[in-house]
DNA sequence: CTGTTAGCGCCTTCAA
DNA sequence: TTGAAGGCGCTAACAG
């Protein structure tokens, strides 16, 4: 007479496939499903297929926060990025993305817009998830995002800059030696009034790095001091690079060469000297940074710094893969390094 | 003699800070702290003071898997696009995943790469966190996408263009009405030999339309049948609109204008024009599709549609947001628009 | 306004 | 090789 399930409360559940419910039509019980799903442990061949059979026919999703939360730590690997439209990031990620997929990790994307309040915001949210590892650009952080990142005890990695006392692993470049080369190169072009033009010295931390090369270069050249730079206070656009052309054309005698931080920088002005007819490299030599695609179509074409982006993402995501899986890395600090480009820009 | 915790088994817990520790410390229970959290429900000001002050102290930050499984919907939305460095997609995510921030959604961003068997992939595994929504970029699905996607029971968003038969939401443009559109300025600004330049037709369906629409308004004006109607098998990139110089060159008598399916393509056929000494547009004319911002760049500054990518972004999400609050939409179908921009290139 | 209780769906632990 | 039990951390449902 106690058929009828008489509990006092009940919820009602998402009403979707469970594990339960392959367990229940292929006749074992869900702990086998779970292990024949994992693939790591073992099962018989004969659970397999029946439990493989039962998953299509039910259409099953395994749901990936009852895992997560069983097992501590869910699927997912955030990436915090800078920037979203920037093509450079967006490489990183496909690479990141691309190599934790087919790992079973899914890519969590926040976007800090270059604001390191906004990077601290979005790591305590993204820890929220419990995520085995996070993968953050560049070393300069907040010191409560210092703090987040360490007393978690998963894996940290800082990209794209090589830095001074990583918090974990580490892949990227030294954006100083770069600048300093790229401007080296252009010194040795025999280009000697050489200016520098970048944005947001106080956000974008690489730009500065790049920067900074180029006025060692200038010194270790015995050219004067600080050289000529131009810092705009908002995220580089093409338009904006436009702007410079008015503070070249005010001071002819004082430039012959720029040095972009960036490549929508370069390729900005280079179009705007078209358009007001500053021949380039006649009159002006334009070097960029990033090597985006745009960076050898555009005429004449951009001498600017290969930097491998989407390797830079494959790299960190299979370190990181590598770690999780308990192999230990050889070292921590991964140089994917640079390459100077020379094209008829400079 | 009992004091130890005699139990046979026992996990070891992510040994982070939970709610009960929130709770004990504040001396409420735990599901106060939770109302406190959620804001969303009442709560004493002294209840609230006590429980604030504990999660400062102790760093909390609460486990979103296990709200998510306990409430059913993860607090996460998927975005399902086909690309990710093209400035159209990152806009769009940038517009959502802002507005999903403040209404505290993560987003979970997907690449198919123009791969119908991609998108089914991604989207299995996304309804794997159970979310409460999810946006897919697009009308065109394999049927187990559609099946997927419409046995679950929350709402889907298609993006970019105007769907026939609408999975549920749908926010975006009509790409033959554009493409219908452009062609149509360019034929009143004289210009009689048009051709198109576009890239994976069976892929890219909105590159498709828009060639469609382009036919139409051929038609609609007396003109040839079907036009000049060039498609390469490759993803769009400067590079590769390099390419059709060859076939102007080749067909000079057959071409004076281009209408190309997206900026990425014009722009670089522009450059490439510069770089052969083919006048822009005095000797070919040359349309993009989009409005990225290089296109107000290049000099001439390019003739393009304008799309309200980010503004599509936020408005998705918006009526997300509405539909979640439990909210009726107007209408489930929002038309963004576009805007013909007449510019120097034609 | 606050607390108790009972799961959400899966996986870890222990036992067979 | 398989199963039973219990818990991961949180919130819905109900009761005070």
């Amino acid at each position: 007479m106690t058929e009828t399930p008489q509990k006092k409360r009940k919820r009602r559940g998402s009403g979707r496939v469970t594990m339960k419910d392959v367990a229940k039509l292929s006749g074992v019980a869900p702990i086998t499903v779970s292990r024949v799903l994992s693939g790591s442990d073992y099962a018989s061949p004969a659970a397999r297929d029946a439990v493989m059979a039962a998953v299509r026919e039910l259409g099953y999703v395994p749901n990936r926060m009852a895992g997560g939360l069983a097992s501590v730590h869910a699927p997912v690997v955030p990436i915090l990025v800078p920037a979203l439209r920037n093509a450079v990031f967006s490489d990183i990620i496909m690479g990141a993305q691309e190599h934790f997929f087919e790992h079973g990790l899914e890519t969590l994307i926040g976007n800090t817009l270059y604001s390191i309040s906004k990077e601290e915001h979005l790591t305590r949210t993204f820890l929220g998830w419990s995520p085995p590892a996070i993968m953050i650009t560049g070393g300069t952080h907040s010191q409560a995002t210092r703090d987040l990142l360490s007393s978690i005890e998963i894996p940290v990695i800082e990209l794209m800059e090589l830095v001074e006392k990583p918090l974990g692993i580490n892949v990227g470049l030294s954006h100083a030696g770069a600048g300093y080369d790229m401007t080296s190169v252009l010194i040795e072009r025999g280009y000697e009034d050489i200016a520098f033009l970048g944005t947001m010295p106080d956000r974008d931390l690489r730009a500065l790095k790049r920067m900074e090369g180029y006025q060692k270069a200038l010194r270790d050249n015995g050219l004067r001091g600080d050289g000529f730079v131009q810092f705009y206070d908002q995220p580089s656009t093409f338009q904006l690079a436009a702007q410079f052309a008015d503070i070249y054309l005010e001071n002819r005698a004082k430039i012959r060469a720029v040095f972009c931080a960036n490549d929508v920088l370069a390729v900005g002005l280079l179009m705007e000297c078209q358009r007001r007819g500053i021949a380039v490299p006649g009159e002006l030599a334009i070097a960029g940074f990033n090597d985006l695609s745009i960076a050898e179509s555009v005429h004449p074409r951009l001498t600017t710094v290969h930097v491998p982006r989407y390797e830079m993402g494959t790299k960190a995501a299979s370190m990181l893969v590598e770690v999780l899986s308990g192999e230990t890395l050889e070292s921590p600090i991964y140089n994917v390094g640079y390459e100077i480009i020379e094209r008829e820009s400079t």
